[in-house]
DNA sequence: CTTTCATATGAGCAAATGTTCATGTGTTTA
DNA sequence: TAAACACATGAACATTTGCTCATATGAAAG
């Protein structure tokens, strides 16, 4: 038996042919960073709550802070994260600073990760 | 103009309709951090070459570091941590741990990933 | 049973992360 | 122009995180 084990920990050299073709097949060091770092974004609950909101609603940043229950501020340097992520944008409406979600992306993804969390 | 504005900052006790109505849309709490605990593991660039290479074939620890280039150790720790999030699951095969993806969520999660980064 | 190979794990450490606090910037209103 | 409001930002701090190094476990081969 086991005579289909192509996997040869001990011989380090020469590995079998489906790691080398695995090898081939990965993105380049730059993709795989950017996505870590745009999954990165979606792994802090504070920046998660945010983007839930924004997905309902547009809003300004001290709605968002106190509908949240959050500090002014920690939002506040959330929301810079998320806007150099192009995740979220805003413009000035008087004098507020109004919140959006920049990319539908943002949807899709949460949509994915709760069809994983609720089974 | 501006007449049809309904986030009102100053009054912090009788917030806007639009708030509330937000506010009662919010997943809860657990749903929120098992959400962002899952794409927290999609944010590390080590999990996420992991995660990539057994997209690809199932595969054992020793050839999963040395394809990567990384330590045993460093491998076998995220390796824990993966399996604890039920997305990878491993069998023994003779001296071997052989690890795969454990659900088909990775995979569309990653997608959706992708198409964000690659504009 | 002893050795060897594959993997797991704990301690220690350096770097990254998220918050608070104080203060700065910019816009509106008095 | 001065005061008030909305937001941004930097420093300081505590926590989390991911790695290395050393060692433990466990199956297999001799």
């Amino acid at each position: 038996m086991d005579e289909n084990l192509d996997l040869l920990c001990e011989d380090p050299g020469s590995h079998s042919d489906v790691v080398e073709k695995v090898r081939g097949s990965l993105p380049d060091d730059d993709t795989l960073y950017e996505l870590a770092d745009l999954f990165k974004m979606f792994g802090d609950s504070t920046r998660m709550k945010i983007m839930f909101v924004l997905m309902e609603s547009e809003m300004c940043v001290c709605d968002i802070a106190e509908l949240l229950g959050i500090s002014q501020s920690a939002i506040s340097h959330q929301l810079r994260i998320l806007k150099q992520s192009k995740l979220i944008s805003s413009r000035r409406e008087g004098k507020n600073i109004v919140c959006f979600l920049a990319d539908d992306h943002v949807r899709s993804i949460i949509d994915q990760g709760l069809s994983h969390v609720l089974e």
